[in-house]
RNA sequence: GGUCCCGUAGUUCAAUGGAUAGAACGGAAGUUUCCUAAACUUUAAAUGUAGGUUCGAUUCCUACCGGGAUCACCA
């Protein structure tokens, strides 16, 4: 209706004042809840080309638009503002429609394929905040590019080597036994992240040491034998030692068993994961190709770099002049081997702000190369989750771990949830079922309401609430209209009402009607905030619709019929519309 | 210092250049003979500062003030 109102205001626009204004350039918005109307054309911006006053332009426009829509039942024109009421029948077919029809807000195939990269972890540690916030943005911005008619393929990437890496197999391999997991009854990545820990630890002590005996921090922290030993284990892992790789595979294996059970217990899934051990020797071709192609040139020192001041960046080292991989050569290797894999139109790569300027130089790079893929790249960068004390530091612990924080909300879900007594006649697992759904839910849309560029303070203590703005908000909302269905049986459904929708009704159709131009929007700006609070719309507008009408009781079965049908419909988009940002809706609560 | 991002009620978040800047939490006051009160209704409370462009600026431009990120042969 927008789309048909910005036509037919151009045509109109054209014909009457000689201008040559296109579709897109029409403002249309929902009219404002003071004034009466469903759609409202700004008009301001032809009240000059016109030389009239605006409410003469308005009504001329608006009479030629009364006589051309025949879904318009009438308007009215305030300052430059036209706004345009449709008719009843308009609301009724759409609601008949709609309601009946699974696929009717589907979209059609854009033929398009996008790679979308998210997680990212390295194996030395285990999931926190920061990886939640984009695992969520991840997970459901591929959700929602999906519904928007595109082949969607999700991806991992692992930072599996390096120095990093090589600390937590040091400090195993000196304090750790035979210790596993299993053993030790805890999770693979919990526990290797905590002999990374072990590591600093002891380096603190032997530093502390050596500067105990004189030596000046720079010199200690040189010479401490962790530090002299991690570097040998580096080198031996990159000349293939066998008893290196052989405890590095064992480790990571740990890693990514505990990986795998948090990816399950958040519900986000991989079509493939990608391992830096496996991409950095590509990059380095790369990296020799673009030399012999001269993009890149070598130093005095031997160090591969490109030089970058045109686009106003600085020079970049591509490898090392002892010929190793810095971070960007693997990256390179990666994005090669992605395309070679799935030949992806765009290249989505969900990682936090700090890194802005590494994509940046990624891109650029892979213009300069030629690269076929160069211009899909696409950095979704998002903010930074702090505390309110300030950034998440692993050094003074204040690090907020993915699991335990995961648990914290099924456990307050629970809490919450028995003081409420909802749970009184649920089986067991029934009951487990729900806590889960409803503590994730409301992580996830605390999360997910936040626009994605913006950097969010999370407070583990108060942020999450189960009342107002928030996922169990619309669960409930969810919830309640299943139990309505229940009490009303199933006639309604093959009903065809004609009614005159009250103010209640009509806005919370209006909400509903928009529903697709808001995945639109969110497909097109990688932004899964703007569909978490149309969804809130929705819900809020149900919950006052609810509160004024008698749904079973409606005074005619023409009525209730419209009203059960509204309100089934609320239900599937609500759903459909958390199944896009990962959360489910139980059928009761 | 260079580059980039951000400053909106007490707090956490909204607002393709459009109407009287929306919500939620917290505060104040109400709503349960009737479909789930995790709900609904009413109410007080905000655009960092100074300019500019515009019929119209939270939004665009400039300067300043305040916060953050980044500028490695670390990943």
């Amino acid at each position: 209706m927008e789309q048909l109102l910005r036509e037919k205001t151009a045509a109109i626009v054209n014909k009457l004042y000689g201008t040559k204004l296109s579709a897109q350039e029409i403002t249309v918005n929902q009219t404002a809840k003071e004034f009466t109307g469903d759609f409202t054309v700004v008009i301001f911006s032809f009240v000059k080309i016109a030389k009239k006053k605006p409410e003469d332009v308005g009504k001329e426009i608006g009479d030629a638009i009364l006589n051309e829509i025949s879904d318009i039942e009438s308007f009215n024109v305030v300052k430059g503002f036209v706004n345009f009421k449709l008719k009843n029948e308009f609301w009724n077919s759409f609601l008949i429609n709609a309601s009946r029809d699974e696929n009717y807000f589907s979209f059609p195939s854009t033929n398009k394929k996008i790679m979308v990269e998210y997680a990212g972890p390295n194996t030395n540690k285990p999931l926190h905040l920061g990886h939640i916030r984009n695992i969520f943005i991840g997970y459901s911005v591929s959700e929602i590019l999906k519904a928007a008619g595109n082949e969607v393929i999700k991806v991992n990437i692992y930072n599996d080597r390096g120095i990093h890496i090589c600390k937590s197999m040091l400090a195993y391999q000196k304090y750790g036994g035979n210790e596993t997991p299993k053993s030790k009854g805890v999770k693979g990545d919990h526990m290797v992240g905590d002999f990374y820990v072990k590591f600093d630890q002891e380096l603190k002590i032997q530093i502390a040491g050596l500067m105990a005996r004189g030596l000046n921090e720079e010199d200690a922290k040189k010479k401490a034998p962790l530090n002299i030993e991690v570097k040998e284990m580096l080198l031996k892992w990159e000349n293939g030692d066998s008893e290196v790789r052989a405890l590095w595979e064992m480790m990571n294996g740990w890693v990514y068993d505990g990986f795998e059970e948090t990816y399950k217990l958040i519900g986000c899934d991989f079509n493939k994961h990608y391992k830096e051990s496996d991409t950095y020797l590509l990059g380095k071709n790369i990296v020799e190709e673009g030399f012999n192609k001269k993009v890149f040139y070598k130093r005095q020192d031997g160090a591969v770099c490109v030089d970058l001041t045109e686009d106003g960046l600085d020079e970049k080292v591509l490898m090392r002049s002892d010929g190793t991989s810095v971070y960007i050569t693997q990256d390179l290797g990666t994005a090669d081997l992605r395309y070679k894999d799935f030949e992806p139109d765009q290249m989505i790569y969900t990682v936090a702000n700090e890194q802005d300027y590494h994509f940046k130089v990624l891109k650029l790079v892979t213009e300069k190369l030629e690269k076929k893929y160069a211009a899909g790249i696409n950095h979704l960068s998002y903010g930074m989750v702090d505390l309110p004390t300030g950034r998440m530091k692993s050094r003074e612990g204040t690090v907020v771990d993915a699991d335990i924080l995961i648990e914290e909300m099924i456990r307050t879900a629970k809490e919450q949830t028995l003081e409420l007594g909802k749970t009184e006649n649920f089986s067991e697992t029934e009951a487990e079922k729900l806590y889960y759904e409803l503590g994730m839910g409301a992580l996830k849309f605390f999360i997910l309401k936040v626009d994605p560029r913006k950097r969010m303070i999370f407070n583990p203590k108060e942020s999450i609430d189960f009342h107002g703005f928030t996922g169990p908000f619309i669960q409930y909302t969810y919830a309640r209209i299943q139990s309505v269905k229940r009490k009303a049986g199933n006639t309604f459904k093959s009903s065809t009402p004609s009614v005159h929708a009250n103010e209640s009704e009509l806005h919370l159709l209006l909400q509903l009607y928009l529903y697709p131009n808001i995945i639109t929007e969110a497909a097109k700006n990688l932004d899964p905030a703007l569909l978490a609070n149309h969804i809130y719309f929705i819900a809020k507008s149900f919950n006052s619709f609810y509160a004024e009408n008698s749904i079973v009781q409606a005074e005619t079965v023409e009525l209730k019929n419209f009203r059960l049908l509204l309100s089934d419909f609320t239900g599937s988009i609500l759903k459909r519309g958390m199944k896009l940002l990962g959360i489910e809706v139980p059928e009761r609560m």
